[in-house]
DNA sequence: TTGACATATTCCCATATAGGAATGTGTATT
DNA sequence: AATACACATTCCTATATGGGAATATGTCAA
């Protein structure tokens, strides 16, 4: 048995450093796949690729305006996992950063 | 260029749900690894394997007595994962759950 | 030393990658 | 209609995977 897909869920998306990187850059505002491939300096087919993936997983939304696509994160679905790794809170060192 | 191996880091390592199955189990105590067998109904050397795995990116740590090995969850390690979570928070709607 | 026990490793295989290159789809402008 | 632009998809390939089965390693007990 393979691992799981990256589509499979929100853990397996965010594993790759890249898309954590544009979800980070979409965190704020919106932006275009344009805008993202500037930032990442990624190619834009990789960059869309990504975007899929995210899409897949509903870690990122979509707004089409004219022949431009609009990306934004969608933060609930970051949850799932700090609300995973908030278990852990209290059994490490209490410092900080 | 395949996926990152799961042993790159912590992100890689914990999106497999088995794994992070064992890190509940021994974050409040270490256990042996015929307890995590037990209780998560795996095969022995499937649970050896993903051990070896969550021992490489150090999300638990070992200590040997007799023939027993006893892991427990070294929470340090999920840390980044939290802090990354965390910068979301902000973002998703506050509700509870 | 022999055997039992606890755990780890190896070998097998089907499968989903991420990136690169090329091409497809859809929208605007003239 | 033709062209340019923004983005998405497809095809390609090497590689790491997780489970199963089998075997290896290491420790204890008699």
């Amino acid at each position: 048995m393979p691992r799981a897909t990256t589509t499979s869920d929100a853990f397996n998306a965010v594993a790759e450093p890249r898309r954590r990187e544009i979800l980070n850059y979409l965190a704020l505002e919106e932006r275009s796949v344009g805008d993202i491939v500037a930032r990442l300096g990624l190619e834009q087919p990789s960059v869309s690729k990504h975007l899929r993936v995210l899409r897949d997983v509903r870690l990122v939304r979509v707004r089409r305006q004219g022949r431009h696509m609009f990306y934004r994160t969608n933060a609930d679905a970051i949850r799932p996992l700090h609300e995973w790794t908030k278990r852990f809170e209290r059994f490490w060192a209490h410092q900080l950063s």
